[in-house]
DNA sequence: CAGTATCCCATAAGATACTG
DNA sequence: CAGTATCTTATGGGATACTG
């Protein structure tokens, strides 16, 4: 995860695209942008379509890049709760402009937010 | 191309990452957004690493989505030039913040942009 | 509940050759 | 020069079973 083999070697836009890659990132961060802290099923619920293997995936290798807390409770059941850390939370202006940009070139009608 | 299959039906974040998914397009916007109008070999040598078949198929998705023009010389040798719409331009704010991102958390010294 | 591990398949993406 | 077509390989991602 600290290697970048990028080709585009020394362009900032390429690297946040390299740790923000993949299907799922940008979504689990602006999900926990919204909600706060969540706990691993709750994120679950909220990703439609995100299955257990990517979930758990994406989300270690977002901690690995520090942009998201991983807080577990020592008890049974196991509990643990994810939150955004403070470098992925300066992601949320980007998100917001994607936000911004999907509401306004949406192809149908009054998309939620 | 007009086909969105989500699971996160309605999210215009969601939809403007399937919009801009993919491994090049937003660094072909990006790209395109520094120069003005490039021609395809002019953009291909902007982009390193990228291979032929992606160049080609990336930009008939872009152009189908409307968000690059394609302006055909007919002569030869042949000359093809492309260009930003109005409705990619509106995109460019959310890579000037990807750029933002990128230099503030680049592990390296001094990237450029 | 919150994971890991394994197997398998669909698609992304590279290399190469050919064409107007 | 600016593409298309074809073939092959690498990777992403899904389903399922198992564990602390």
């Amino acid at each position: 995860m600290t290697e970048y083999k990028l080709t585009h070697h020394d362009c900032p836009v390429t690297y946040t695209l390299s740790v923000l890659g993949g299907k799922w990132k940008w979504l689990i961060i602006y999900t926990l942008s919204g909600e706060g802290t969540l706990r691993y099923g709750e994120l679950k619920r909220n990703l439609p379509g995100i299955t257990h293997k990517m979930l758990s995936q994406e989300l270690k290798g977002l901690e690995a890049e520090q942009l998201i807390d991983r807080k577990e409770y020592h008890q049974i059941p196991p509990k643990v709760e994810y939150s955004l850390t403070k470098k992925a939370q300066t992601l949320i202006p980007i998100l917001d402009l994607m936000c911004d940009w999907g509401k306004t070139n949406w192809p149908k009608a009054n998309p939620g937010c």
